[in-house]
DNA sequence: GCCAACGTTGGC
DNA sequence: GCCAACGTTGGC
């Protein structure tokens, strides 16, 4: 199992939205980055993500699950763009802010202090579990 | 609201 | 294939 991390502007599309939807889960549309979306090609059913407040919070506020393998982006009819479906799973035991991660030196290598701008990025499995040790959460909930 | 960083586009 | 111009993202 890998671990992601997905962006969002939680007045576009919330925790909440996404909680909301339940377990059948939500394309993570829109996205129009390569990178993004070759992460998304690489990810398996069950992988699970941070979900990831930016520019209102910046924070991590939650975990989700992928529940769809890579297939077509419905908001668009550009073949080039695909993406991944997830679901929510549980909320951090309390959101982790940006600077609390910029202050981490464990998490100094993060791609979000790195390249602010990806939005939907790789996260290694030390990572996860510090993110989570910070929000005082089992890693394995 | 500003602007730095980055990605994309298109002319050459 | 280079690179200038432009658009977007996202932290501040």
């Amino acid at each position: 199992m890998r671990y992601w991390l997905f962006k969002s502007e939680p007045n576009v599309w919330s925790w909440d939205d996404q909680v909301a939807k339940g377990d059948q889960g939500e394309e993570w549309d829109g996205i129009r980055n390569y990178q993004a979306r070759n992460f998304m090609r690489e990810m398996q059913i069950g992988d699970r993500g941070l979900f990831y407040h930016s520019n209102i919070g910046k924070e991590a506020v939650g975990v989700v699950e992928v529940c769809a393998t890579v297939h077509p982006d419905s908001s668009t009819d550009d073949p080039r763009w695909e993406c991944v479906d997830i679901r929510a799973l549980y909320p951090l035991g309390r959101a982790v802010r940006l600077d609390e991660i910029k202050a981490e030196p464990r998490l100094a290598e993060m791609v979000l202090v790195n390249n602010s701008r990806l939005s939907v990025q790789p996260v290694s499995e030390d990572e996860w579990r510090v993110i989570h040790e910070l929000a005082g959460s089992l890693a394995e909930a």
